[in-house]
DNA sequence: GTAGTTGATGCACACGTGTGCAAATCCCGG
DNA sequence: CCGGGATTTGCACACGTGTGCATCAACTAC
């Protein structure tokens, strides 16, 4: 059994509210006390208990976390500055992993609730506005991140794809190219939509068409994924010159089988990712990508969190925040050859 | 205010022992009762809250897991495989990142014990025998996942470091390679001394001399850490015909400087990684390297965790379990130009 | 000396849940 | 109608910590 103040106020022949009241430092207490009772404490090692003192305050000093996959490569930075964030504040961390199953999700939601967390993280999950009232509900503040339903449900925090995507789009433009495929993610929602959208945008801005038969979609965000979307591509008679891909791990599966086919990137096909995966600076050649400041997210949606559920529900809900990252241009990227 | 068995009690009218019994399915409650209960709950809305349960029940459903950093692609996986495990066993993970900071480590333990976690899983930390006793005699049941420390503390679960590097050198060695260089990691402490030994008897059992000039240290295991080892290694007259990488990141760090360097691999140079990280299989050219099994050895951590914290301190101990991986050959390696 | 003030400490209860034991109720056979 | 067992329920306390209020001693001012 752990050391209780209990066992201290024995010892330190006082009540234990006594203890109790000099290790939070009330004013109250004399210092002579305060000191022997400290000392006691340290001695038998004490540890307080913060499943009874959650009890009284109602506070458990728990974030939980829940992702679609821990090992995912986009995502450990993201929990890393979440993490850093909570530790500086002395709060702790649950974690889960939904695995993409609405039924696992629901059964974590439970069990952090279970667990009396003081608020949530929801990254790159599909939360609608109907989940996030059943969450306000609950009493349970909610911050989700890079949200992928397609109603944008607040509070969140949400890197700017769309722009991303643009200023990819605009890139490969400026360096000649007129056609320009997409490779998208049929498993992501709103990321998905925004990549294509900014894609889009760019150029009709310079007056080419959209053409839907230049868009192919992989069945994942992987590798694997980004490598059956290019092999759409490769059948088509007319190829792209360039090719805009949903995220880097898409990028580098379609670079692969390019160079299995014999193709040069960038000489016959450029390439552009996205995210800035550590990995990204590491293939051959080195992807041109959009920077997500991953890190920088985790930390403000901690933030964020930890400012929602100490203003209770009084103050007036913050609403989304947009983080813009930048174009990182790598050896992947060049003019067309024609 | 969430609602509690009180609440509960009150609309059916019974004591809050009644609804306590029948939530729970104890034998003594009536089938009537127990169902009435239960719907009530369910209108409610009622969520069980574990801090009052783990007071009474003294045990928190919780596990801790420590890490050096949350983003390191070889940890994502292993972290996976825990929390699996724990998924499935209606357990719950705390996660916490010291970044090799060990007063950041003792603070993390502390605030574990705090919230009195039934065990801790370490990785790829450096635990000593006498931090394992002060554990121990904290009460916490902890398990070292391939822990750095020179003498091996129990319980705990590691990778066979020192066999898979012995196979990749003999990898090479078969391939007609008899100037091989190591890579090293100045950071790491078991697994370098590990994966040096393996390289080394693998040398030595064919005849081979051990040459320490053929050792290169890099700073870290990142990528960077691979490129600055291999540096050092172009600079000699005679220069390897193989390189075995502390791992799958400095690896790739040391492959893109020999590129730089107008060097092919593997025509002019072999190279082996270590992990199989996903990322092994996308540079070009793919890597060699030794598939550490990651998931599996944090499912077997997390078992070995649950098992040893139901034990309680009757049971004998578990020592460590040791997981062997197996050789993945890719294009990274062939027969030396000469 | 007395009333008022300040400082230090303890009592009793609270938080939400679980449990040993007693009590109440019911059923059944004699 | 009574006794005894089985079934169902409640009382009271426990887990470890925090807090309002009362208590008590010491000190100050008149």
């Amino acid at each position: 059994m752990a050391v209780t103040i209990k066992d201290i106020a024995e010892i330190a022949q006082v009540s234990h509210t006594t203890v109790s009241r000099a290790l939070r430092g009330h004013s109250a207490i004399s210092r002579d006390t305060a000191v022997r009772i400290q000392q006691i404490a340290d001695e038998l090692g004490y540890v307080p208990n913060s499943a009874a003192r959650g009890l009284k305050s109602s506070s458990s000093r728990i974030l939980g976390v829940i992702v679609q996959r821990i090992e995912d490569p986009s995502l450990g930075e993201v929990i890393d500055g979440i993490e850093e964030v909570l530790q500086a504040e002395e709060y702790s961390l649950f974690l889960a992993a939904s695995h993409h199953d609405p039924e696992r999700e629901k059964k974590i939601i439970r069990n952090m609730c279970e667990h009396r967390v003081d608020g949530v993280i929801i990254c790159a999950s599909q939360i609608d506005l109907a989940q996030m009232q059943q969450l306000q509900q609950l009493g349970v503040p909610a911050v989700l991140v890079n949200n992928q339903a397609k109603e944008t449900a607040t509070p969140s925090v949400c890197h700017d794809d769309e722009y991303g995507s643009y200023e990819l789009t605009r890139h490969l433009l400026a360096s000649g190219h007129t056609v320009i495929g997409y490779l998208g993610n049929a498993m992501a929602g709103k990321a998905n939509e925004d990549r294509l959208g900014g894609y889009r945008r760019a150029l009709i801005e310079v007056g080419l068409p959209f053409r839907e038969e230049l868009v192919f979609v992989g069945p994942n965000g992987l590798a694997v994924g980004g490598a059956l979307a290019v092999e759409q591509c490769l059948r088509l008679a007319q190829r792209p010159s360039a090719l805009v891909c949903f995220n880097d791990m898409m990028a580098i599966g379609a670079l692969q089988v390019l160079q299995k086919n014999g193709l040069h990137v960038p000489q016959d096909c450029s390439i552009v990712g996205f995210g800035n995966i550590s990995f990204s600076a590491y293939v051959t050649p080195p992807l041109t990508t959009f920077h997500q400041p991953k890190r920088e997210i985790g930390r403000e949606a901690a933030l964020l969190a930890l400012r929602l559920l100490r203003a209770g529900a009084n103050e007036s809900k913050p609403a989304t925040k947009l983080l813009r990252g930048e174009l990182i241009v790598r050896a992947s990227t060049a003019s067309p050859a024609g």
